[in-house]
DNA sequence: TGTCCACTGGAAGGGAGGGCTT
DNA sequence: AAGCCCTCCCTTCCAGTGGACA
């Protein structure tokens, strides 16, 4: 046998079985374990589009992690099961009175596509095949592309079930229009009708709505409540039984342990499987044969040390000196910042560096992203006769995080010039 | 009680960049 | 090529603010 580096590792014996995905959050399970309420409730709206009515629209809340997304894709497969076996067999009679082929589904995140055009332009081309025809992403003016997408939608009878995920996101950043124009559109269709599923995070969101959207969008309403850590055992149980290749993989305790942790997360499924996930991940690295709730601890500090890094790394390289600006005013005790003592702090780095530096009031915006992340915090405080202001402070591993903004390849001069005038300093 | 500080945060608008239309 | 649209990133302007201080 020819040996290479992989060798060593093909030959430990792997403790997935097949397909690791099971354990991602983004698997949509046979069964969502102490969802079957919801999801009963949402197919008893949504069997009105199969009978070629329009359902109404439903608004879902929830935080992170209890399955709102989940419960509408698992209905979505259905349907998408039901269209299968339709063609592959006659149905039984009990759906005789249905076309579940009229019924189509459009899923939007609307984290990723954050814009009106964009969630326009994404549902319009989900209906369209031919490349040359697409709505570009951009160069339209709006009515154009509503109008285009009315048009497709409408070309022949169906019921179209248009999911917007994180909407919240979208309300927020660009405003109500999308929502006003496809909440209305049912009025302008001739064979189509158009149904809205919102998925949001947050019940604010909603203040922000024209009344008439808001009654039109929440004809239907669903909260979903947090996960309990019995539940969240009961979901990790179900996909550990799925996901392994033999028995007694793990102790009852570390599934258990993970169940915890993440129901203390305002009991967040996805954190839960990502921790069962990544300490399996661990475990197989070490070559051990068993998980164990050590490995469960590894796995929560690289998943909280991860998302730093990566909210760090993606960051511009204006919020990275910002970033940067605070990690090296505050000392080791983290003493709070004010805005002016970040901005000079940020002005001298770009002078290194050899950036044009931004203005005052674009830096404030940026310290509210940086605080929104989660990687400082930042309160506003008076100080009286001194001002107002807010007090700042780095809420990440100082060193660590240093680290990483040091690796961005813009930031290199700063770094070489800082090191330059600690050294300058010590001697 | 009024003043003052150091901002905050909203609003308006500029300009670059990507792309379409005529 | 010129004119237009949309988004994104940014600047400028300015009213508003909380609380220490005189």
């Amino acid at each position: 046998m020819i040996e290479n580096i992989f060798s060593s590792h093909i030959q430990s014996k792997p403790i997935f079985k097949g397909n690791r995905d099971i354990l991602r959050p983004s698997y949509i399970p046979e069964e969502l374990p102490h969802r079957e309420a919801y999801i009963d409730d949402l197919a008893s709206i949504m069997v009105t589009a199969l009978r070629g009515n329009r359902p109404s629209n439903v608004l879902i809340f929830g935080k992170t992690g209890t399955g709102k997304t989940a419960v509408v894709r698992y209905l979505e497969r259905e349907v998408e099961r039901l269209k299968k076996d339709d063609h592959e067999s006659d149905l039984d009679s009990a759906f005789d009175d249905y076309n579940v082929h009229q019924v189509e589904y459009v899923y939007i995140n609307c984290e990723v596509v954050d814009t009106h055009y964009g969630v326009m332009k994404n549902i319009g081309n989900k209906f369209i095949d031919n490349w040359s025809e697409q709505i570009p992403f951009t160069g339209w003016p709006m009515e154009k592309v509503y109008e285009a997408l009315k048009e497709r939608i409408d070309e022949k009878p169906r019921v179209v079930i248009i999911i917007l995920d994180e909407l919240d996101k979208l309300v927020t950043k660009s405003g109500d229009t999308v929502l006003y124009h496809l909440s209305k559109i049912n009025s302008e269709l001739k064979q189509s009708k158009v149904s809205l599923i919102g998925i949001s995070n947050s019940l604010k969101f909603t203040e922000f709505l024209d009344p008439r959207v808001k009654s039109r969008l929440g004809e239907e309403k669903m909260i979903f409540p947090p996960y309990n850590a019995d539940q969240l055992k009961d979901i990790l149980g179900d996909r550990v039984k799925k996901a392994f290749e033999y028995e007694k993989i793990m102790e009852e305790e570390v599934i258990a342990l993970c169940a915890a942790l993440a129901a203390q997360e305002h009991g967040d499924a996805r954190r839960a499987l990502d921790l069962l996930r990544i300490s399996t991940e661990i475990a197989e690295r070490e070559r051990n044969p068993e998980v164990n709730a050590n490995h469960v601890y590894k796995a929560k500090n690289k998943i909280e040390q991860d998302c730093v890094t990566e909210a760090v790394m993606t960051l511009p390289t204006h919020s990275k000196l910002v970033m940067y600006s605070i990690l090296l005013s505050s000392k080791k005790g983290n003493e709070k910042l004010t805005t002016g003592e970040v901005y000079s702090g940020y002005e001298e780095l770009c002078i290194k560096s050899g950036l044009d530096s931004l203005s005052q009031r674009r830096i404030a915006d940026l310290i509210s992203e940086l605080d929104m992340l989660g990687l400082i915090h930042a309160r506003v405080k008076s100080f009286g006769r001194r001002g107002r202001t807010r007090e700042i402070q780095a809420s990440v591993p100082r060193r660590e995080t240093i680290r990483t903004i040091e690796e961005d390849n813009s930031i290199v001069p700063v770094k070489e010039l800082t090191t330059l005038i600690q050294q300058t300093r010590l001697m």
